[in-house]
DNA sequence: CTCGATATAGTCGATCCTGACTAATCGGCT
DNA sequence: AGCCGATTAGTCAGGATCGACTATATCGAG
């Protein structure tokens, strides 16, 4: 199933996009993504955007359309997506969208390793991170709202409802096991887990639980 | 805040946790982090594995013990942790559970570049990766029931949970989103994300700077 | 006893990624 | 006119990563 394309980096994934309204050269693409805010969803650095526009140009997803040089700056290689391009782009949004693949979260590392600390220093610094989680949480709110306001549609803020949604999920949970980790009597997080999901179409349970 | 660590691979992490409870050589640590299923939480693969511990020598968190050859087989150098290495896990560890990083889930690229796709497309396709999502997630709660069952104490099983939690919530926002896509005149995601913010322990910069 | 399959243990080169660097130009200030 | 800092545009060396490779040992089937 997991596909090795001639380019593997999201990034790419960005500049075909990018491309697709119209050509451009990479500067600007670059430039476009920060604007955005896009980079807080994508891993942007201008070495790494160089490299996949030429890697895209080697597997003829790109071309070179011209090198101009209106004023003395830099010369600026404008790039045009071709029609294979267009179908990666059209396969790999595809893929992204409807196949979850293996993600490395790096808490999941930590927790895993959870058994080299103290259950108490634990609890204390899972508190740590879900205030954290929470402060970052509401800045993403503010700035949704904010777009909300200025007449964004909702569709175009998907991926921040999405970081939203994780966050959230993650500071309930870090939350729970902070008060497990102080009440080891009290049987466990699985038991809310592993209970409440017998059926799949179930929609959200909706609870904001915030212990003191 | 964000520290250079000389070593910066989370694997390292999972090999200074290996070599807390006895030294080893790097095999080992492999074979074990497979046996046990952690290769789930940490991006593994063996090139890497021993570039990871060679690191950790230079940087003097491990130290070469002593190379045997019991059977004819290639030789086996064995690490043990140093008092700097112990050092560093504790601070390494205590940094993962108190501070969440960025990171940049896949889906979050893809939602950010979803007006490259039809809102029925993107609506089926997000139907899928539910489905998928569902899948999945019933595999770690089969894993977890049958460990607990097997008298693994929770604790031991928090990164399960966690991955959980995650899957839930993305499959949770996903069907609402494929949903929304459906019908856009019901009014988005975000009303049901935006509104039940819990009020939280205020203390945090609630600071919303953003003027349009 | 021999063949192939699997497990053990580690190495290597090609590719990819990143942060730091160059270098010119523009805008503003004095 | 001269200078400072920000912006524009791109390059590059040094690491990091991954998959593929080597080579021996053990085990089971025939």
């Amino acid at each position: 199933m997991a596909k090795h394309r001639k380019v593997a980096n999201p990034l790419a994934l960005a500049v075909l996009a990018g491309l697709l309204r119209e050509p451009m050269h990479p500067y600007e693409l670059g430039r476009r993504l920060l604007e955005s805010g896009k980079n807080r969803h994508i891993r942007y650095n201008r070495g790494s955007l160089y490299m996949v526009v030429e890697q895209l140009r080697k597997a003829g997803f790109v071309t070179e359309r011209e090198t101009v040089r209106d004023t003395q700056r830099p010369e600026r290689t404008v790039y045009a997506i071709t029609d294979e391009g267009r179908a990666e782009l059209r396969d790999w949004m595809r893929e992204s969208v409807a196949l979850p693949r293996a993600e490395y979260p790096q808490l999941g590392v930590a927790l895993s390793l959870l058994g080299a600390l103290e259950p108490a220093e634990a609890a204390g610094l899972l508190d740590h991170r879900s205030e954290a989680l929470a402060t970052e949480a509401d800045e993403v709110r503010a700035h949704v709202e904010d777009a909300v306001d200025h007449g964004v549609a909702w569709v175009l803020l998907a991926e921040e409802e999405y970081r939203l949604t994780l966050l959230d999920a993650e500071r309930r949970f870090v939350a729970r096991l902070a008060k497990s980790l102080r009440h080891p009597d009290h049987v466990s997080v699985s038991q809310e887990l592993l209970r409440p999901v017998p059926e799949r179409t179930r929609q959200g349970p909706d609870r904001a639980d915030r212990a003191g």
